[in-house]
DNA sequence: GCCACGTCCTTACACATCCG
DNA sequence: CGGATGTGTAAGGACGTGGC
Protein backbone atom coordinates (compact mmCIF):
# COMPACT_ATOMS: atom_id res chain seq x y z
CA UNK A 1 0.00 0.00 0.00
CA UNK A 2 1.40 3.42 -0.78
CA UNK A 3 2.22 5.71 2.06
CA UNK A 4 -0.63 8.24 1.47
CA UNK A 5 -3.19 5.53 1.44
CA UNK A 6 -1.93 3.38 4.73
CA UNK A 7 -1.97 7.01 6.80
CA UNK A 8 -5.42 7.63 4.97
CA UNK A 9 -6.48 3.81 5.97
CA UNK A 10 -4.79 4.35 9.74
CA UNK A 11 -6.68 7.45 9.91
CA UNK A 12 -10.01 6.16 9.00
CA UNK A 13 -9.36 3.54 11.08
CA UNK A 14 -8.94 5.43 14.09
CA UNK A 15 -12.09 7.36 13.31
CA UNK A 16 -14.45 4.69 13.08
CA UNK A 17 -12.72 3.00 16.19
CA UNK A 18 -13.68 6.43 18.10
CA UNK A 19 -16.80 7.08 16.77
CA UNK A 20 -17.54 3.64 17.82
CA UNK A 21 -16.84 4.22 21.38
CA UNK A 22 -19.12 7.05 21.05
CA UNK A 23 -16.06 10.10 21.20
CA UNK A 24 -17.40 13.06 19.86
CA UNK A 25 -14.35 13.55 17.10
CA UNK A 26 -14.03 16.64 14.84
CA UNK A 27 -11.91 16.98 11.47
CA UNK A 28 -9.75 20.03 11.02
CA UNK A 29 -10.79 22.07 8.14
CA UNK A 30 -7.88 22.15 5.39
CA UNK A 31 -4.26 19.99 6.14
CA UNK A 32 -2.61 23.18 7.21
CA UNK A 33 -2.42 22.02 11.10
CA UNK A 34 -0.26 19.66 12.19
CA UNK A 35 -2.85 17.49 14.37
CA UNK A 36 -5.06 15.19 12.60
CA UNK A 37 -8.16 14.84 14.57
CA UNK A 38 -9.85 17.19 17.65
CA UNK A 39 -11.34 14.72 20.29
CA UNK A 40 -13.72 15.82 23.42
CA UNK A 41 -13.30 14.17 26.49
CA UNK A 42 -15.93 13.39 28.44
CA UNK A 43 -15.40 16.36 30.80
CA UNK A 44 -15.07 18.67 27.70
CA UNK A 45 -11.98 19.63 27.15
CA UNK A 46 -11.04 19.24 23.88
CA UNK A 47 -7.53 17.30 22.74
CA UNK A 48 -5.31 17.57 19.63
CA UNK A 49 -4.39 14.22 18.48
CA UNK A 50 -1.92 12.99 15.65
CA UNK A 51 -3.06 9.39 14.55
CA UNK A 52 0.36 8.00 13.53
CA UNK A 53 0.59 4.42 11.80
CA UNK A 54 2.57 1.91 13.87
CA UNK A 55 4.68 -1.35 12.71
CA UNK A 56 5.94 -4.47 14.33
CA UNK A 57 9.70 -4.94 14.41
CA UNK A 58 11.78 -7.64 16.66
CA UNK A 59 8.49 -8.15 18.88
CA UNK A 60 8.19 -4.54 19.39
CA UNK A 61 5.55 -1.71 17.93
CA UNK A 62 7.82 1.36 16.71
CA UNK A 63 6.19 4.79 15.52
CA UNK A 64 7.68 8.05 14.20
CA UNK A 65 6.75 11.16 16.63
CA UNK A 66 8.27 13.42 14.12
CA UNK A 67 7.30 14.73 10.49
CA UNK A 68 10.06 15.17 7.89
CA UNK A 69 10.76 17.78 5.38
CA UNK A 70 12.71 17.86 2.70
CA UNK A 71 14.82 20.77 0.81
CA UNK A 72 17.50 22.05 -0.32
CA UNK A 73 19.56 21.69 2.16
CA UNK A 74 18.77 18.34 2.84
CA UNK A 75 16.08 16.69 5.52
CA UNK A 76 14.77 18.23 8.43
CA UNK A 77 13.19 16.75 11.31
CA UNK A 78 10.25 18.40 13.62
CA UNK A 79 8.97 17.07 16.37
CA UNK A 80 5.31 17.90 17.34
CA UNK A 81 6.02 19.80 20.40
CA UNK A 82 3.28 22.25 21.62
CA UNK A 83 1.61 21.31 18.23
CA UNK A 84 -0.47 17.93 19.58
CA UNK A 85 -1.53 16.59 23.16
CA UNK A 86 -1.67 13.05 22.34
CA UNK A 87 -0.41 10.94 19.70
CA UNK A 88 -3.21 7.72 18.57
CA UNK A 89 -1.16 4.64 17.25
CA UNK A 90 -2.94 2.30 15.10
CA UNK A 91 -1.11 -0.70 14.51
CA UNK A 92 -2.61 -2.60 11.26
CA UNK A 93 -1.61 -5.99 11.97
CA UNK A 94 -2.33 -5.77 15.77
CA UNK A 95 -6.07 -4.11 14.61
CA UNK A 96 -4.89 -2.69 18.30
CA UNK A 97 -4.75 1.53 19.11
CA UNK A 98 -2.81 2.60 21.86
CA UNK A 99 -3.02 6.69 22.99
CA UNK A 100 0.36 8.03 23.94
CA UNK A 101 1.14 11.78 25.34
CA UNK A 102 3.03 14.07 23.29
CA UNK A 103 5.20 14.64 26.41
CA UNK A 104 5.85 11.11 26.81
CA UNK A 105 8.11 10.64 24.33
CA UNK A 106 10.92 12.72 21.81
CA UNK A 107 10.82 11.73 18.67
CA UNK A 108 10.24 8.08 18.70
CA UNK A 109 8.90 5.27 20.48
CA UNK A 110 8.61 1.67 20.77
CA UNK A 111 6.01 -0.67 22.92
CA UNK A 112 6.79 -3.83 23.49
CA UNK A 113 4.68 -6.40 22.65
CA UNK A 114 7.11 -9.63 23.05
CA UNK A 115 9.11 -10.60 25.55
CA UNK A 116 12.78 -9.11 24.94
CA UNK A 117 15.49 -11.88 25.52
CA UNK A 118 16.87 -9.39 28.09
CA UNK A 119 14.59 -7.98 30.53
CA UNK A 120 14.59 -4.05 30.96
CA UNK A 121 13.20 -1.52 33.25
CA UNK A 122 12.66 1.24 30.78
CA UNK A 123 11.05 -1.23 28.88
CA UNK A 124 7.66 0.40 27.59
CA UNK A 125 5.31 -2.49 27.38
CA UNK A 126 2.08 -2.15 24.91
CA UNK A 127 -0.35 -3.21 27.10
CA UNK A 128 0.41 -0.01 29.11
CA UNK A 129 -0.67 2.34 26.38
CA UNK A 130 -3.72 0.04 25.28
CA UNK A 131 -6.41 3.11 23.90
CA UNK A 132 -8.86 1.54 26.36
CA UNK A 133 -6.27 1.43 29.41
CA UNK A 134 -5.74 5.11 29.48
CA UNK A 135 -8.83 7.24 27.94
CA UNK A 136 -9.70 9.45 29.34
CA UNK A 137 -6.86 10.67 29.87
CA UNK A 138 -6.57 13.18 33.09
CA UNK A 139 -6.29 17.33 32.75
CA UNK A 140 -2.61 17.23 33.68
CA UNK A 141 -1.23 14.90 30.94
CA UNK A 142 -1.30 11.84 32.53
CA UNK A 143 -3.03 8.73 31.85
CA UNK A 144 -5.59 7.75 34.28
CA UNK A 145 -6.54 8.33 38.25
CA UNK A 146 -4.77 4.96 38.35
CA UNK A 147 -2.17 4.81 35.65
CA UNK A 148 -2.03 1.22 35.68
CA UNK A 149 -3.24 -0.59 33.64
CA UNK A 150 -6.84 -2.20 33.82
CA UNK A 151 -5.36 -6.03 33.76
CA UNK A 152 -3.03 -5.02 36.81
CA UNK A 153 -6.39 -3.74 38.16
CA UNK A 154 -7.82 -6.76 37.95
CA UNK A 155 -5.03 -8.59 38.73
CA UNK A 156 -5.10 -7.31 42.12
CA UNK A 157 -8.90 -7.54 42.29
CA UNK A 158 -8.59 -11.29 41.53
CA UNK A 159 -5.49 -11.60 44.30
CA UNK A 160 -7.79 -10.04 46.95
CA UNK A 161 -10.18 -13.39 46.34
CA UNK A 162 -7.62 -15.58 46.11
CA UNK A 163 -8.63 -16.47 42.72
CA UNK A 164 -5.36 -18.33 41.12
CA UNK A 165 -4.83 -17.00 37.88
CA UNK A 166 -2.28 -16.98 34.97
CA UNK A 167 -1.87 -13.83 32.62
CA UNK A 168 -1.14 -14.21 28.99
CA UNK A 169 2.20 -12.93 28.43
CA UNK A 170 1.84 -12.92 24.69
CA UNK A 171 -0.98 -11.63 22.36
CA UNK A 172 -3.57 -13.99 22.84
CA UNK A 173 -7.37 -14.06 22.56
CA UNK A 174 -7.71 -14.14 26.53
CA UNK A 175 -5.88 -11.55 29.13
CA UNK A 176 -6.33 -13.80 31.95
CA UNK A 177 -6.50 -18.24 32.30
CA UNK A 178 -8.16 -19.28 35.70
CA UNK A 179 -7.61 -22.66 36.74
CA UNK A 180 -10.40 -24.00 38.70
CA UNK A 181 -11.07 -27.22 40.41
CA UNK A 182 -13.20 -28.30 37.20
CA UNK A 183 -12.36 -26.57 34.45
CA UNK A 184 -10.00 -23.67 32.85
CA UNK A 185 -11.66 -20.22 32.59
CA UNK A 186 -10.34 -18.00 29.73
CA UNK A 187 -11.03 -14.24 30.40
CA UNK A 188 -11.07 -11.36 28.34
CA UNK A 189 -10.58 -7.76 30.45
CA UNK A 190 -12.29 -4.71 29.46
CA UNK A 191 -12.57 -1.39 31.04
CA UNK A 192 -15.86 -0.05 31.88
CA UNK A 193 -16.99 3.17 32.97
CA UNK A 194 -20.59 5.12 34.26
CA UNK A 195 -22.44 6.63 32.19
CA UNK A 196 -25.84 8.05 32.90
CA UNK A 197 -26.22 5.87 35.72
CA UNK A 198 -24.83 2.41 33.58
CA UNK A 199 -21.66 1.11 33.48
CA UNK A 200 -20.52 0.92 29.65
CA UNK A 201 -17.70 -0.83 27.82
CA UNK A 202 -16.43 -1.44 24.21
CA UNK A 203 -15.85 -5.04 23.43
CA UNK A 204 -12.49 -5.69 21.41
CA UNK A 205 -13.41 -5.70 17.87
CA UNK A 206 -10.03 -8.19 17.80
CA UNK A 207 -11.68 -10.39 20.26
CA UNK A 208 -12.97 -13.86 19.09
CA UNK A 209 -15.42 -14.44 21.16
CA UNK A 210 -15.36 -18.13 20.83
CA UNK A 211 -11.72 -17.97 22.58
CA UNK A 212 -12.81 -16.58 25.76
CA UNK A 213 -15.40 -17.94 28.72
CA UNK A 214 -16.02 -13.91 30.53
CA UNK A 215 -15.94 -10.59 29.71
CA UNK A 216 -14.09 -9.49 32.92
CA UNK A 217 -14.89 -5.79 33.12
CA UNK A 218 -13.68 -3.62 36.10
CA UNK A 219 -14.98 0.13 36.34
CA UNK A 220 -12.67 2.05 38.70
CA UNK A 221 -15.70 4.30 38.98
CA UNK A 222 -17.09 1.51 41.34
CA UNK A 223 -13.85 -0.73 42.15
CA UNK A 224 -16.22 -3.22 41.03
CA UNK A 225 -15.69 -6.31 38.39
CA UNK A 226 -18.32 -7.96 36.38
CA UNK A 227 -18.69 -10.94 34.57
CA UNK A 228 -20.67 -10.83 30.90
CA UNK A 229 -21.41 -13.95 28.83
CA UNK A 230 -20.36 -13.13 25.42
CA UNK A 231 -23.61 -14.99 24.59
CA UNK A 232 -25.44 -12.27 26.66
CA UNK A 233 -24.85 -9.12 24.15
CA UNK A 234 -24.61 -8.52 20.52
CA UNK A 235 -22.31 -5.37 19.74
CA UNK A 236 -22.51 -3.97 23.43
CA UNK A 237 -24.64 -4.13 27.20
CA UNK A 238 -24.87 -1.59 29.63
CA UNK A 239 -25.39 -2.49 33.40
CA UNK A 240 -27.52 -0.49 35.33
CA UNK A 241 -25.73 1.13 38.71
CA UNK A 242 -28.90 3.86 39.65
CA UNK A 243 -32.59 3.97 39.26
CA UNK A 244 -33.33 4.85 35.76
CA UNK A 245 -36.49 7.64 35.16
CA UNK A 246 -38.86 4.71 33.93
CA UNK A 247 -38.90 1.32 34.97
CA UNK A 248 -38.35 -1.24 32.20
CA UNK A 249 -38.33 -5.02 32.22
CA UNK A 250 -35.25 -5.24 30.35
CA UNK A 251 -32.86 -3.85 32.68
CA UNK A 252 -29.55 -5.27 33.26
CA UNK A 253 -29.02 -4.54 36.54
CA UNK A 254 -25.22 -4.10 37.21
CA UNK A 255 -26.04 -6.08 40.72
CA UNK A 256 -26.61 -9.04 39.08
CA UNK A 257 -23.27 -9.26 36.73
CA UNK A 258 -21.24 -8.35 39.87
CA UNK A 259 -18.16 -11.08 39.94
CA UNK A 260 -19.14 -12.63 43.41
CA UNK A 261 -22.56 -13.29 42.61
CA UNK A 262 -21.57 -14.66 38.71
CA UNK A 263 -18.21 -16.36 39.46
CA UNK A 264 -19.25 -20.36 39.59
CA UNK A 265 -16.30 -21.29 42.18
C1' DG B 1 24.73 -7.94 25.17
C1' DC B 2 20.34 -6.03 24.82
C1' DC B 3 17.54 -2.32 24.91
C1' DA B 4 15.27 2.37 23.91
C1' DC B 5 16.04 6.24 21.51
C1' DG B 6 17.69 9.47 18.09
C1' DT B 7 19.24 10.34 13.51
C1' DC B 8 19.67 9.66 8.74
C1' DC B 9 18.10 7.85 4.67
C1' DT B 10 15.02 6.12 0.74
C1' DT B 11 10.74 5.89 -1.39
C1' DA B 12 6.31 7.68 -2.70
C1' DC B 13 3.08 11.08 -3.60
C1' DA B 14 0.63 15.82 -3.96
C1' DC B 15 0.89 20.37 -5.01
C1' DA B 16 2.87 25.02 -6.19
C1' DT B 17 5.92 27.68 -8.86
C1' DC B 18 9.14 28.64 -12.47
C1' DC B 19 10.46 28.93 -17.09
C1' DG B 20 10.97 27.83 -21.98
C1' DC C 1 0.55 25.12 -21.79
C1' DG C 2 3.39 21.65 -20.07
C1' DG C 3 7.61 19.86 -18.24
C1' DA C 4 11.08 20.67 -14.66
C1' DT C 5 12.00 21.84 -10.16
C1' DG C 6 11.10 22.81 -5.36
C1' DT C 7 8.45 22.11 -1.16
C1' DG C 8 5.88 19.43 2.09
C1' DT C 9 4.00 15.09 4.28
C1' DA C 10 4.36 10.39 5.46
C1' DA C 11 5.90 5.29 5.84
C1' DG C 12 9.39 2.64 7.15
C1' DG C 13 14.32 0.66 7.05
C1' DA C 14 19.02 1.00 8.92
C1' DC C 15 22.30 2.12 12.13
C1' DG C 16 24.88 4.56 15.90
C1' DT C 17 24.86 5.75 20.81
C1' DG C 18 24.36 5.52 25.56
C1' DG C 19 22.14 3.29 29.56
C1' DC C 20 21.33 -0.76 32.20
Amino acid sequence: MKSHERGDATEAAVIAELKRRCLSVSIPFGDNERYDIVVATPDDRLLRVQIKTGWIRDGTIEFHGKSQHTNSTGNTYTNYEGDVDYFVVYVPDLDSMYLIGESEFGTGMQLRVDDPEQSHETIHWAEEYRFEERWPPRPDGSATADDRPTVERVSEYLRQRDVDFARAVTISEYDLLVDTAETVVRLGVETGWVEDGRIRFHPNSSTDRDSIDWFLVYCAETSQAYLVDPDEFDTSISLRVDDPDTEMPSINWAKEYEFENRWPH
